[in-house]
DNA sequence: CCTTGACCTTCCAGTCACTGGAACCTTTAT
DNA sequence: ATAAAGGTTCCAGTGACTGGAAGGTCAAGG
């Protein structure tokens, strides 16, 4: 497989496949022309990393966690560690998001939006 | 007011501060010697940028609404439509978050956690 | 055989909003 | 006189790509 069709089959952009070779997450093959050969270990891996990135695990958790997946001896602790340290991460993010679209809305809420030059949202964000 | 006194006042980094001034969000007036000088005006205006970063806004949203504090003739209307279309990405983000805490709550609770091979995360994470 | 177009390659620069550090200057206190 | 605590500039790095330029390769059509 060539890297635009394992793009197809993965859902991930040439580019980004690229640039996970270049920081040794993949190690695909070469041809003579040296275009990159994707094989079936590969296109697991990009499968593997699409979906850990997508629940929003950092390069290095998924270098961690490739790296646990491919270990004969490894623990499920560890990598329940991983999980329940980055879960606490998108927690936190979630509080600090929520907390923004409240006072988000309140200001929104109090301001009338039109051609007036009395701004709720100005008062507020200047208030000392 | 030298920069680690207004630093100290607004609670921004001097690194930050020196870097608002570099991207053209403040001017402080130097000195002889060359030191900034930070009159209240810029001190306002520093306290506005903390409050709407804090509250999530860009640094080109943060330029936005300092030129529409500034603005004599703005519209309340201006305002309102950048934070509404700001609480939307906000609230966008919180809908992409909580996806991703359901799903990794839920591999977390499936896995055992011990030092036993099999692990569901890792499972999940490799399944087509 | 030539060309066209779709692939592929590498390399460099840019994103966003800082942050760290080096090298150096000024002020204040002892 | 010196040392500490402030200030200055400039350069590089962060995370995870993304865009673009310049060029090599391959299959199909004329």
């Amino acid at each position: 497989m060539n890297i635009g069709e394992i793009a197809e089959a993965t859902g991930l952009p040439t580019k980004t496949i690229r640039y996970y070779e270049e920081i040794g997450l993949i190690r695909p093959a070469r041809t003579g022309n040296g275009y990159r050969v994707f094989k079936k270990t590969d296109a697991h891996k990009l499968h593997f990393l699409g979906r850990a990135r997508a629940l929003g695990f950092s390069i290095e958790d998924c270098r961690r966690l490739l790296a646990l997946y491919e270990d004969e001896a490894r623990a499920s602790g560890d990598v329940k560690a991983l999980a329940l340290e980055h879960l606490a991460q998108v927690e936190e993010k979630i509080s600090q998001l929520q907390a923004m679209r409240a006072t988000l809305s309140e200001l929104v809420r109090d301001c009338a939006g039109d051609d007036r030059l009395d701004c709720p949202i100005l008062r507020d964000l200047s208030k000392g």
